[in-house]
DNA sequence: TCGTTGATTGACTGGCCAGTCAATCCTAGG
DNA sequence: CCTAGGATTGACTGGCCAGTCAATCAACGA
């Protein structure tokens, strides 16, 4: 065979990535259905046929594209939650997390929403995606749970309000980043995200002590405290993680 | 001429109002691009060639519903504003009256955003968009300001940090309406999102003293805490309220 | 140098959909 | 009952775009 052969294939694949990339791009600002073949490989620096020698579809880009997303942000919120740390602090790495990322690409999350809207689920995507939104919303909520068990939030909010209260606020962030409206845009901080939460004055200052980035998780498992948390969905795969999508 | 000639125009205004009604309900869950026009016209029980009897283009539709949002909103928080009420209460005036109507119809709000994330304002509609946006958020920002002066909220915060903050959380509230995922979902209440100001004891305790409902301001004007509070902007016009658009 | 084989291009096709329009259906007024 | 004129329909057209494919390019091994 020609070509050097090996890394034959990683042109290839780095080809992969840049159309996925430049597919997040165009698709979380014009949606699945205005983007056109032409403008992600354009966006991508190649002509539009050969984007089908890499794909079988533009759905199948879609796809492909949500589920890194959804792999990437699990796996996130996954380190966060298995952190030795109180659970308060462990939302906190969450919410620095998710604002991390959201604040690298936030055409990521946007996109996100936008699934998660349409009436029906882009086909094959549907099947994993509740199930991904099932997970987000319980590891947070119980997170949330264990806080006020040890008393480290205002003991009144129902896990339920906060919880959906917190990832309202996470997707409001991830739009104000994508709008383009001439008034002063400050980010709010993790800390003022979690004021939603009601945290105590000694929890809330406990904050500025623990790991300020997502993933420098201490070393040691087993936390005493660490309540329910059994995945409740079906493992994903551990593919290469396309791009920075964790 | 035939036909009773004047409800011959009622019945052709109420065919429009059920178009846009219907446009609102399919843009807003599937964007201007993938909405077909027959989609519009089945949701409003006509066949697709009469939506032309009415409407110039897609575009137009579009154009005008977004229009109508704009509006109705733009009324709601200057009556807001206008309120005889210390500033924090006019904010929390102007929440309640958004998440009730976002609960009632999130599709508006989810509209609205949409157009803000594409990168092309459709056309027409750019004009008066951006000026809405400064509007609502040069209002709501000179509350804070004013909860500020009078230590009605913490006066730590940044104003444009919880400015950016409290739409964040609207906004992320209306895309929460619409979401469809199989975990259990409370809106927030009004005074969750207010936490995000940090509202003193006795300005969160206010709250439920203060009229409930928008709109309803106390009869009397002149209040001794009643700080700087002049409208800094342009006046709405009294256009007829498309729907319930307000 | 040539042959092989994958990468790459862009003209082309088929289907979908916005928008048109001739034909038909009402309803009121005569 | 008849007629006028707007309301309504749906077949039709033109343009756009996803996806195909024959032709060309380029690089390696022999």
């Amino acid at each position: 065979m020609p070509r050097s052969s090996e890394d034959n294939q990683r042109i290839k694949d780095e080809r992969r990535e840049a159309i996925l990339a430049a597919a997040t791009r165009v698709f979380a600002r014009r949606g699945l259905a205005s983007t056109k073949i032409a403008d992600i490989a354009h966006a991508a620096g190649l002509s539009h046929g050969l984007v089908y020698h890499y794909f079988e579809s533009k759905e199948a880009i879609y796809v492909e594209v949500i589920r890194d997303i959804l792999h990437g942000s699990r796996s996130a919120l996954d380190e966060c939650v298995a952190m030795e740390a109180s659970p308060f602090e462990r939302l906190a790495a969450f919410v620095r997390g998710v604002i991390a990322r959201v604040e690298e690409s936030p055409e990521r999350l946007l996109l996100v929403l936008q699934v998660m809207v349409q009436d029906e689920c882009s086909k094959g995507a549907c099947a994993f995606f509740d199930d991904h939104a099932k997970h987000l919303y319980f590891s947070v909520r119980s997170l949330i749970v264990a806080s006020r068990e040890q008393g480290l939030i205002d003991p009144e909010g129902d896990p339920d309000a906060l919880a959906t209260a917190l990832f309202a606020m996470i997707h409001g962030i991830a739009i104000g980043m994508l709008i383009d409206v001439p008034v002063p845009r400050r980010t709010p901080s993790v800390e003022l995200v979690l004021r939603l939460l009601g945290p105590t004055r000694s929890a809330a200052r406990s904050l500025s002590v623990v790991g300020k980035k997502v993933g420098v998780a201490p070393p040691e498992p087993s936390d005493a405290r660490n309540g329910r948390r059994g995945r409740t969905s079906t493992a994903p795969k551990p593919r290469r993680s396309r791009r920075e999508s964790a």
